[in-house]
RNA sequence: GGGCGAUUAGCUCAGUUGGCUAGAGCGUCUGGUUUACACCCAGAAGGUCGCAGGUUCGAGCCCUGCAUCGCCCACCA
């Protein structure tokens, strides 16, 4: 027979997360529980996740407390379900993006990384980003993350660059990898290349020009790139034109006097389009680009990579492209060569996502890998069901994007990532891989090699994250916990991350990085509109959670939450689940008080079988909700019993039957709010892990505490 | 040009395989110093679930069409 000893002191003031917060997280930390191997008991199955590091280059904002809510949940819930549970923290130098967060810093010191060396700036962001991450490692630790330190990786350690050129070194050796002259998506302002990802895509409405072009009227919307066009594209079935042959030369007189032009016949040419008769510049157009390569055809360079103009545009030499467009349109109009101007032409330009700049394809040797069969992998493991999407629609935008997927171009102009292994030849600029560095001479030419100025696009080493971090091919963790179990990150880098995660992972390891794919959306401000720093309504967790408590915080970010979905973050909401931890804490009160010195039973009343019962139904109806990552609906459920059925409903009526004089009555009712109200404590963990486990820790030892931590309680007897 | 999502109380949003007398937070109104909790309790008002058809014993949920808003993709002369 046990009995239930006096209510502890704590209790009878409200609830303080201030006080407790920081306590309890030491208290976790130094339990060595968030590592699987000092778990208590007996675990045989694994549960990894890996963390998507955060960006080290400013503070956490709403997105990562999102998502470190999300997955600390998940985490919790699993190491409390008896499973060896590992969640690898991680931070990310995120290359391009923190360089740009960087050079606005030198800009606001009136310097400019463009009069640095490549080594002074490194370094510089080195410092900066060292210093970033250690304030985000204790950010993290104030949302409760129980993620394991011991095994934190930063994206540039050493081994994170062995395996990222041991991939790259696999993919020359299997014919995937090749350095080329392409079209490259070039950032007039960044000094920089991209893949397609980077861009986006603006509706714009510009005049829309006709000029004369020999015997043909040729369509463009950039007339300054028009210098030294010298070929005359036509569909080879448009009968307007079927008087020409492909090859034929035609006399042109053109903005520099007159020239010999090439008629050219291929596909490409649209005859619905403007006169169905166009010119290209292959230099600064991936179609023409295109056409140029099939016919073999000539490429100049109009405009320089800062936008500028070159010497073969004369007198317009040194303008910016754009600045030089109408006095180029006035020239022409002078020599009598523009026919006529539709004002009103819309069409789609790419621009830089991160500063709007109108994108200039350049010609540049860069880096790519063939993406054909990585995809074909790919699809087949998602159609195989080797790996699923909680929320399926993804799973049908993934498979449409691999199945148009481009070659990936992994090069970056920035000093900020980590450096191709790979050695280009001053005379012939013939590139070779290099992962040893010890090749000092041209392989074609015999001429004088240097180090690839180039780093790699941040997408190409993070895309490689899950085994890395893991410690593939040989490391521990790779065995026990590889393949992952969730991937858990948010659905605009769906394209930029998962899915070459994917790839890469399949790729390198032959198997899936993970099996399921969960993905959240954007955190949004409480009218449903996006945060920005210029709209002033950027919210900051860390201040929201000291106010109301991380816990709250955690709850208003999963209540409600659907998968996919975006997701509003309003203080009302944090402050009414504030209220919620007020309320678990009273009922401790309450509880611990009209339990104190009681003696348990087992035989219930009909009445308290009864209401033990329903609550061990709920239980597991929120179990099965857990599991099918229906969490917004768990935790309202949760919610709404121990408000509303728990303390409205249980708790007035045994107000009557613990001041009766049924002792039996009074001795089940006893047992059964000590039952219900352990029991919601772990199951409430997941969600609000700090005020939980300061109950539980206060708690005096009874039948039903059967842990020294709540962390690592049992719940797994519900289904 | 193609694809996707949203449309439910005054506001912001949930609603799992069709069973709902449609819920939450905030807000509104009425009444309460009850053996935890005013960060509270009891109660009330408030919804033809975007519109029009259809399937079904039964539809917020499934099907068809339409409307409005938003997002993604697309080589954009």
């Amino acid at each position: 027979m046990t009995t239930q000893p006096a209510i502890p002191e704590i209790f009878l003031s409200p609830y303080n997360h201030t006080a407790h917060e920081a306590s309890i997280y030491a208290l976790w930390e130094k339990s060595g529980f968030f590592n699987p191997d000092h778990l208590p008991g007996e675990r045989q199955e694994a549960y990894t996740v890996i963390m998507p590091p955060p960006n080290a280059n400013g503070a956490l904002h709403a997105g990562h407390a999102l998502f470190v809510t999300l997955e600390d949940m998940m985490v919790r819930y699993q190491r409390m379900r008896g499973k060896k549970v590992l969640w690898v923290p991680g931070a990310d130098h995120a290359g391009f993006e923190t360089q740009v967060v960087y050079e606005k810093k030198l800009a606001k010191e009136k310097r400019s990384r463009f009069t640095m060396s490549s080594e002074e700036l490194y370094a510089e962001i080195l410092a900066f980003t060292q210093e970033n991450k250690s304030h985000m490692e204790g950010q993290l630790r104030s949302l409760g993350a129980s993620c394991d330190w011991s095994r934190l990786l930063f994206t540039l350690d050493d081994r994170v660059k062995e395996q990222v050129y041991a991939t790259f070194a696999q993919l020359e050796k299997d014919g995937l990898l090749y350095r080329d002259l392409r079209s490259v998506h070039w950032c007039p302002k960044h000094q920089t290349g991209f893949s397609e990802l980077e861009l986006e895509h603006q509706e714009r409405k510009d005049p829309f020009y006709y000029f004369q072009y020999g015997p043909f009227v040729i369509g463009t919307v950039r007339p300054e790139t028009k210098f030294a066009d010298k070929y005359v594209v036509v569909h080879p079935d448009d009968a307007r034109y079927a008087g020409y042959t492909h090859g034929q030369k035609v006399p042109v007189d053109w903005i520099h006097g007159r020239i010999e032009a090439t008629v050219i016949k291929d596909e490409a040419g649209d005859p619905e389009k403007g006169t169905g008769a166009m010119t290209i510049t292959p230099w600064h157009s991936k179609v023409d680009w295109e056409i140029a390569q099939r016919h073999g055809l000539d490429v100049v360079q109009i405009i320089d990579e800062r936008g500028k103009l070159l010497p073969i545009a004369g007198a317009f030499a040194g303008m910016n492209g754009m600045d030089a467009r109408g006095k180029i349109v006035e020239k022409m109009g002078k020599m009598g060569l523009l026919v006529r101007t539709d004002e009103e032409y819309s069409h789609t330009v790419s621009v830089c996502y991160k500063c709007g700049r109108e994108i200039e394809p350049q010609l540049k040797k860069q880096w790519f890998i063939t993406m054909e069969p990585l995809a074909k992998r790919a699809i087949a493991a998602i159609k195989g069901g080797e790996v699923s999407f909680v929320t399926e629609r993804h799973q049908r935008v993934a498979l449409h994007w691999l199945l148009q997927l481009q070659d990936w171009n992994i090069s970056r102009q920035i000093a900020w990532g980590i450096p191709i292994p790979a050695k280009i030849c001053t005379q012939c600029d013939h590139g070779v891989v290099d992962i040893d560095d010890t090749i000092t001479q041209c392989q074609k030419c015999g001429g004088v090699v240097e180090q690839d100025p180039d780093t790699f696009d941040t997408w190409f080493s993070s895309g490689q994250w899950p085994f890395i971090t893991l410690g593939y091919p040989d490391g521990k963790d790779y065995r026990d916990f590889y393949p992952t179990s969730i991937m858990e990150t948010g659905n605009d880098i769906l394209f930029f991350w998962v899915v070459r995660m994917l790839m890469l992972g399949l790729y390198r390891t032959g198997t899936v990085p993970f099996k399921e794919v969960y993905l959240h959306g954007l955190v949004r401000d409480s009218k449903g509109e996006k945060m920005s720093k210029s709209k002033g309504n950027v919210i900051d967790p860390t201040e929201v959670a000291k106010e109301y408590g991380t816990d709250a915080m955690r709850m208003a970010y999963i209540v409600g939450n659907v998968p996919g979905e975006h997701i509003n973050f309003s203080l009302d909401k944090i402050r009414g689940y504030k209220k919620f931890a007020n309320k678990v804490w009273n009922i401790g009160r309450f509880v611990l008080t009209e339990t104190a010195g009681c003696t348990y039973v087992t035989d219930l009343t009909e009445q308290d079988r009864e209401h033990k019962n329903l609550f061990d139904r709920l239980l597991q109806e929120i179990t099965g909700d857990m599991e099918e990552h229906r969490y917004h609906l768990a935790a309202e459920k949760l919610y709404h019993y121990i408000w509303h059925t728990f303390a409205d409903s249980i708790i007035e009526e045994s107000k009557g039957i613990l001041s009766g004089d049924d002792a039996h009555a009074k001795q089940s009712r006893q047992s059964l709010l000590l039952y219900l109200y352990t029991v919601s404590l772990k199951a409430l963990h997941p969600f609000m892990p700090f005020i939980t486990e300061t109950i539980w820790q206060h708690i005096p030892e009874g039948v039903w505490k059967d842990a020294e931590l709540l962390m690592v309680a049992r719940m797994d007897g519900f289904s």
